[in-house]
Formats: structure tokens, sequence, C-alpha cells
DNA sequence: CTGTTAGCGCTTTCAT
DNA sequence: ATGAAAGCGCTAACAG
């Protein structure tokens, strides 16, 4: 029996209700009304401060599992992201994990990986009621979401839109596509192309989208040859450039690059070609990220309300999980352009 | 009364274990022994199958929370990664996840910020026995590991040393640093300079010592006046290349730069400054990156063995976790020197 | 080989 | 205003 037994609420495990309990010498549940800080239960205040003494004396701080079990909430939300290639995803986490913090719940991040399905890891968070929501970011695929429905685990899609399901908050990728395409246009570009993600996937699509979108408003028409797809890298992106130059007569003389890094590839290989940028070619890039002013010429970017989309995306789920009136589905505003070094009026002297 | 409510094991929430229970026709008990996969304990094949077969039919899958409460064990492990501007921190929350799952185990991975001290996230997810230990990759502060060692969590230092703390494992930054500053004393390079972060960090100390140990390798004398600290940022990275070119009359002819991006911004002023790399300066990367390679000239840089870290990192926990044989401090050698081409032999015309 | 029982730490009626 | 007791879902000791 060590000399220590009558301060240390046991062997070495952290304190627990109990231990509160005794040592303000009141009963359990006295201490969880106290802990959990209920306002209406009245409790003297001489009780209360003896047991919040007691409390922090002992470094208590309640046990998530046995909460969890009893209230059939783990106020843990989670959220799987892909490959952080991606600029948008550290933002989006940052806020998101800010927002459940601030409203008393924790996030439980997760990261895709090539060997790893994503459903499986939002498998993994939502069996064994480990969480009680999710942030869908990485699946398009109907039939998980389906399987979430059925589960009945709550959940949110970000930056992802399935048919016939409100459950959504996304970023607007076909404004911002519009509003780099105008700025080409007002450029007086008449030759504009664009290098895009693979069209099967939904930011791919939305992408196109705003192009044509922003074509037509500038009454510029659509021309299929003036489209590249490619799979985010920065050879890749080069190869794309090369094809475009190489497949029309009338060549481009401005490319909107699915982002930073296919920009950035756009650019070097531009250059190796002997075509200088943005005198001769301007380039745009679809979706900012720091890679932007670390290059020279600084590369003109649209930017996106990241930070804004994790945070409303958080709020929205926990109100979700706590019955609140349910929103429609949100669309978020781009942020705008950031004019950089990348993009020029249009060179005349090319026929 | 719905008409699913025979094959429904309650309202509307996923199956527990007695609901397993009563399908198959058994106790509680048994199908908890069928489901953790006892080999010890004997179980009739046939009740075996029977069980398996009410449990699939049901979708069950064990309750973490009661799980955990009852093993006081969650089975998670926790990590807080800083800022990722770091590329080394996906590779490592990457390869930590994985190992965790391999190993049973998931990873709660969470996300440092300006707002939030650290140590905050770390004591969120340790308070309450949210987790079972902690990976510590972002606090050197010797106050907070001691906070954990009292509260008996079990943790591991990663990339970070503590004195007289063998719960450590480490890439060696000292012997990569080395390693760089060979290379161009191989190509013929005396003056090399080093820009460095911040000296007060841990890895800054440890890229200060690895690059004085290959001076020292190479005959070279250190002179203090060659090392500037910049705090990773491109355009500081920058400006303190600029002054290390105004203030020695005799200037480097080669640049030992923290990471990628202190290299990209070191080569794009080194350019606007009229010195062509490498042609008249060399420049290396202590630290690659995805970026290296998204550069033209591509920066010569050093590799780490960041996945093998996470990997290990996360085995090391789980062995203390659970007893084992208690290993020292691990150090991993570097991969070694990826050779691209900001690195040239020294100009001989250069005084 | 399988069932019964107790209890992990918490919150919440229901009493007093 | 506070206490006693039940029970969330699980596992392990003990019976049988």
């Amino acid at each position: 029996m060590d000399e220590s037994s009558t301060f240390s609420p046991r062997q070495g495990g952290p304190a627990r209700l109990d231990d509160v309990a005794t040592r303000a010498g009141v009963a359990k549940s006295t201490v969880s009304r106290v802990m959990s800080g209920e306002a209406t239960l009245a409790i003297r205040e001489e009780t209360r401060q003896r047991i919040l003494k007691a409390a922090s004396e002992l470094g208590y701080s309640p046990d998530t599992r046995g909460r969890a079990l009893r209230l059939k909430r783990s106020y843990t939300l989670g959220i799987v992201v892909p490959e952080i290639d991606n600029p948008a995803f550290g933002a989006i986490i940052r806020s998101a994990q800010k927002a459940a913090i601030e409203r008393g719940y924790s996030l439980f991040i997760s990261l895709a990986d090539k060997d790893q399905p994503d459903a499986d890891l939002y498998r993994r968070l939502v069996e064994g009621s480990r969480v009680d929501g999710v942030l869908v970011t990485t699946v398009s695929d109907t039939a998980f979401v389906a399987e979430l429905r059925r589960r009945s685990v709550k959940y949110l899609l970000v930056n992802r839109e399935i048919e016939s399901e409100p459950n959504s908050i996304i970023v607007d990728y076909i404004d911002g596509t519009e509003q780099a395409v105008a700025h080409l246009a007002d450029l007086g570009h008449r030759r504009i192309a664009l290098i895009s993600g693979p069209l099967r996937q939904y930011t791919g699509r939305k992408r196109l989208e705003g192009f044509r979108r922003g074509l037509a408003r500038a009454s510029l028409t659509f021309d299929p040859a003036l489209v590249e797809e490619c799979n985010y890298g920065w050879y890749e992106a080069g190869d794309a450039l090369s094809r475009l130059l190489h497949s029309s007569v009338d060549r481009p003389t401005a490319i909107c690059a699915a982002n930073t890094i296919v920009a950035s590839g756009v650019i070097a290989r531009a250059r190796s070609l002997g075509l200088s940028v943005p005198a001769d070619l301007s380039v745009i890039a679809l979706l900012d990220a720091a890679l932007s002013v670390m290059q020279v010429p600084a590369i003109t970017a649209i930017q996106y309300p990241f930070e804004e989309l994790g945070r409303r995306a958080v709020l929205r789920l926990i109100d979700l999980i706590e019955n609140a009136p349910h929103p429609l589905s949100e669309r978020l505003a781009p942020i705008g352009l950031s004019l950089r070094e990348t993009t020029a009026r249009a060179s005349t002297n090319i026929p």
C-alpha cells in the first residue's frame, strides 16, 4: 500500500467519476451533472465548487467510451481524404476540424490510399459506431452512398453531387471556370484550350461545363479539338500541350489548366517548345495552390473558398446529426481570380 | 409494428451481439467468442457456422464503444501533423495508417493549426481514453512529453529527440546532409553555403550538424558567414541567398537548401540575379519533394525513408502498448541522393 | 462446448 | 438538492 493511495484514485489509470465523487463526498450522478454543465438542474453552489475542485485536483476528464456508450453518440465526425496532392483538401480538413472542435466534436481524419479502397475506410469509420456522421469527399460511387443511407448513417457529400441527393455542399467549379474563360476572352483570346483532369470524374465534368459556358458567354464556339484530358501529372500536362499544339493548325493562344501542377507542366513544356509565357501563350490554373507563386512567372489562378466549404460542411453535418432543420444543397461561389503573371493580351502577330 | 420487425433486430440501429445471439439461438458470449476468432477456445463447427451466418445476415459488426469500454483499449492510435507543407508528413501518415490497419488498429489523424496549440490536440486525443497511444511528431516540448509520461500514456517520438528519452525513431538528417555536402565537395566546390530552416528547431540543428560534419570530412573549414536561416518560405529563401551573396566577398559556389521550396526560391532568385543554375551556382535540396521534378532544371535532392519511418513508428508504438520487448531508439539511414539537374562541377573561371 | 453473470464508466430516470 | 440504480454493448471469469 503506497503512500500515494490517499490521493491517487487507483493504481495508475486516470481518475474516474467515482473517484471525483468520493473525494467530493457526493454521488457519481451529482458529479456527472456538474461536469456536463447542466444549467437547468439546480445544484447548490457550494457543492458544485467542491466537485469542481475535486475534479481539477484529480485531473479528471470524462471517459469518452463510457460517455459514447451511454449517449449513443461519440461526438466524433469522420472524413476520408484522397492523396494530399490536391491543395483544396488541406484547407478543407483544417477548417473542418476547427469547426468541429468549436462545436464540441472531434474530426477523425483518414487517408485514402491506392491499396485501400475509399469505401473500406469509410466503413471502418462507420462500423462499430465510431463516428456520428461522415463527410464524403472521395466517393462519387452511388452504391456506397446508398449503403450509408441504408445503414442510416448521417452523411454529407462535400464537393460531390449525386442526382436526387440534396445532402451536398459544393464549390462552384462551373462558375469559376467560366470566370477563367471570361478573363482570357477579355484579353482578346479567341482560341482557348482546356487541359482538364479526367472527364469521368466529377470535377473534370464540372470544369468542362464551365468552360463551355464561358466560351458561349464570349460568343466563341466550342471546338472539341481544344480539349485535352490529362491525369493531373506534370509531365502528362506537357504531353497534353504538345498534342494540342500538333493536332490543330490553328493553335490556341491561351490554356485553361485543371490545376496548378498542370499549369506548371504546361508552362515548362511551352518554354521548351520555344513559346514564351505569357507573350505567346497565356496560361491560367483553374485551381490555385501554393505552387502558383513559387514559379517564375507566377501563375494566374482561380480561387475557391475551401476553408468556408470545410466549415459549412461540418456545421451542416452536425445539424443533421442533431436533427436541426435540414437545409438544401449548398453551392459556394468562387472567391475569384488571382491575377498574376501568366496571362496577357493575345498577341496580334500570330496569324 | 412494421413487417420487417421479424428480420430487423430493432427499430433502426445496427445489429447487436444480442440480436445475433437470438437469431443463432445461442448466448451472447458464444457469439463474442466466435466474432473475436479465438482459436484457443473450441466451438462446435456447426454452431460457429450458424453464428457466422446470422451475423452476416444482420450485417453485424461489433460496437467499438462497448468493446473499448470493456477491454480498456480502443485499438486506436493518435497522431498530430503540422501544416502539410512538409512533404515528409504525407508519407509518414499514409504508411503509418496502413501499418496500423494491418495490425488491427485505426489511426486518428489530427491537424495542427496556428490557432490550436499542438499540445491541446494531443490532449484531446489522450483525454477520455480515446486512443491507446500517440505518435508525437510536432512537439519537441519536453514538458509536454513529461506530461504524457506522467499520465502513463504510451507514446513514441517521431523525428524528434529529447535527451534521456529512448522512446524515439528518427531519420538520419545528419547523415543525409553530410552526403549532400560530400556530393558538392566531390564536384569541386570549396565555398559551400547552408540555407537552413530555423536553428531553434530540431531539424534545423541536425542539418547544421550534418553540414559541419560534411565540411570536415571534405577538409573544408566551416565559415559561419556561409550559414543563413530562413523560415522555409520561398521568398525568404531568395532573400537569404541575396544576403549570402552580398555579405561575403568570396561568394559560395554551391548551396545546401533546407528543403525543396527553399531550393526553388534560391534558384529563382539566383536567376533573377543573373546567376545560372547549375553553371554558376549549384543547388541541392536537403529534403526531396514532388516539387523537385516540377521545376526546370529539376532539383537534386536528398531522400529519406519516410514511408518506413511511419511504418516502424506504428509498429513500435503498438509493441509498446502490447508490452512487447521495448527496443531502443531507432535511426533510419537516408535513402540517398536523387541526382537531377541543379548541381554541376564548380566552374574554375570564378576567382 | 456453451450459458450465466458481472462490470468497464457514464448518464438518466426515479426516489427521497 | 442529491442519491440509488439501471443499462448502453461488450468480454471474461466461472459454471456447468
